[in-house]
DNA sequence: CACCCGATTATCT
DNA sequence: GATAATCGGGTGT
């Protein structure tokens, strides 16, 4: 049921690409909010100059040098958080994978609340959209999300492969000919 | 629908 | 001191 954190100590760009049809699930107090993951993106360390690692270990980046299957939580551009998954192979000192996009699946009346948003298109489709409506923010990060508590990952359904199209990442100015954005094909919740 | 821009602050140089 | 793995609102087409 739990995703293991074997899956996670594997290639980052694998390990980005089989997370979507994953489910997040959010447990706060008495409410339970889950998603269905449909748009990753893929970060790697000194191969990769879009990395937030790609110049080594930092206070804020430390996450992703740290163990597998840990959140890593930043802030940016002043007003949102994003949220990644630490994974990485035995030979890469640094990885994460971005969560872009997910699915809401229970708990969407709470998620439009603590949006301020109706359209269920709006929701979580968006890096900062989904840390808001499922109120993740500093104080999850670096939070081993193996482990059943207030947020971890679960198995979810099987995406074939036909179903996934990868492209270059969002946001980014380096690093635009690798290929490391996965988001599930003609799911309408996928950003832009 | 496309483009433009301001918000707002932690983090890094 | 500049920048940023974003968002939402505004304007124009």
């Amino acid at each position: 049921m739990i995703i293991e954190r074997p899956f996670y100590a594997r290639d980052t760009v694998k390990v980005a690409q089989e997370l979507l049809g994953k489910i997040l699930v959010r447990v706060i107090s008495d409410n339970i909010l889950t998603a269905m993951i449909v748009e990753t993106e893929a970060y790697k360390s000194f191969d990769d100059p879009a990395s937030h690692s790609y110049k080594g270990l930092t206070k804020r980046n430390k996450p992703m040098f740290g163990e597998v299957g840990y959140s890593y939580v930043y802030f940016t551009y002043g007003n949102h958080y994003c949220f990644n998954i630490v994974a990485k192979d035995e030979k890469s000192s640094a990885g994460a994978v971005l969560i872009r996009a997910v699915e809401p699946l229970s708990g969407i009346e709470i998620m439009k609340k603590k949006r301020g948003v109706d359209d269920i298109y709006k929701l979580t489709s968006g890096p900062g959209r989904l840390t808001q409506a499922l109120s993740i923010d500093k104080s999850l990060n670096e939070i081993d999300l193996t482990r059943e508590c207030e947020l971890y990952v679960i198995n979810g359904y099987d995406i074939p492969i036909d179903k996934i199209e990868s492209a270059s990442r969002i946001g980014i100015r380096d690093a635009l000919d690798k290929q490391w954005r996965f988001y599930i094909k003609d799911n309408p919740f996928v950003s832009r």
